[in-house]
DNA sequence: CTATAAAATTGACCATGGTCACTTTTAGAG
DNA sequence: CTCTAAAAGTGACCATGGTCAATTTTATAG
């Protein structure tokens, strides 16, 4: 018998990170219980463990599929046209990152795949963000430096999105926002 | 009685602490287990917390530790005349913050101080390895752009680590050196 | 030296993520 | 329809970090 998914499958996955987004929404990630979640999912715990590989991957896919919304809701919008400008249209994707410290961490784990040859949802929204920046970047009215390949440039930009996050957890210099943090950094990369 | 600290207490941490290095040393940071350390400290479990605050605590410690000898010796070295002298002069701190995912993971969690007014020892050794790329940066023959603060460059630096050694962890760049990797970005910052 | 209050330590206990041998369900061959 | 093997699900159980009321040790006032 070959391997086969059943519809049951699909549907216990569904009732599971139903439940598991239901629970987020009244108190967040990092309280999210996995006993909980099997709880309002009506199914054994076991189950939760032959669907996901352990807590983490449940919440890869959940955060990972936030981040993809919000980034695909940026691409929609307008191509930004100075820093600022830029800044401005990444503000949401900042927003949920700073949202609860226990996500960005989640974020961090995840941004590299996990698994060797594998590239697990948040990982693809960083691929995803790349993408995105090196759109912007690499328009001709754009005024980026010339010097440095947009393809640097990009993985540039994510380099200073983590810094600029981190920097706001960390107490010594949560008086400034992201964004504003952020800001200087993408100068750098204009001419 | 004024809140006096013995002699004792003094004790007991060192016996902790000699006891986490010496099973480090021997499996590494992420098979640490808090029962070992108790037994091997011969101490009981309520005893490892009341000295620190959670397992994380004691890596804090260790791992500040180490990385801020290696920062030390870094620091003692030449100052470096290139993008690819840096590198070479930051790979000491680079291989041990790829020694282990895990080890990596805890810097970034304490990377940014914990908890509000307080900056622990991994904290301290991001702030210990800004001021080492600034006083590289800010070195008069040294390269570097003008036209940007030199406090924004030596930020920067840390950022593109950060970014360097996550990309190492991530299955598809693995073929690249951090040190590699880590060149181009800096020189984004020369003239 | 003794009494006593603060400091330090103890270990039974809890919370929670994760495992696995067993049971139930399902798809499809005959 | 029945039989069977694979797939899915179950829940008792384990591993490990962390808690806290009770106990022991220490410093020092009198």
């Amino acid at each position: 018998m070959a391997k086969t998914v059943q519809a049951r499958t699909l549907k216990t996955r569904a009732k599971l990170l139903s439940a598991a987004k239901n629970l987020i929404e009244h108190s967040g990630y990092e309280a999210l219980r996995v006993e909980e979640v099997v709880l309002k999912a009506g199914v054994a715990k076991g189950t939760f463990f032959s669907h996901f590989k352990d807590k983490e991957a449940l919440m890869d896919q959940l955060i990972g599929a936030r981040l993809s919304e919000i980034l695909t809701e940026i691409e929609a919008g307008p191509v930004p046209k100075s820093a600022s400008d830029m800044v401005a249209a990444l503000t949401p994707f900042i927003a949920f990152a700073t949202s609860e410290r226990y996500v960005f961490d989640i974020m961090l784990r995840y941004s590299g795949a996990t698994a060797i040859q594998e590239v697990g949802p948040i990982a693809q929204t960083f691929l995803q963000q790349y993408e995105l920046c090196l759109k912007w970047v690499m328009n001709p009215d754009w005024p980026v430096r010339d010097d440095i390949p947009a393809e640097l440039i990009a993985e540039g930009i994510g380099a200073f999105l983590i810094q600029a996050v981190s920097l706001q957890f960390c107490a010594l210099h949560s008086s400034v926002t992201v964004e504003a943090r952020l800001e200087p950094y993408l100068h750098a990369w204009f001419k």
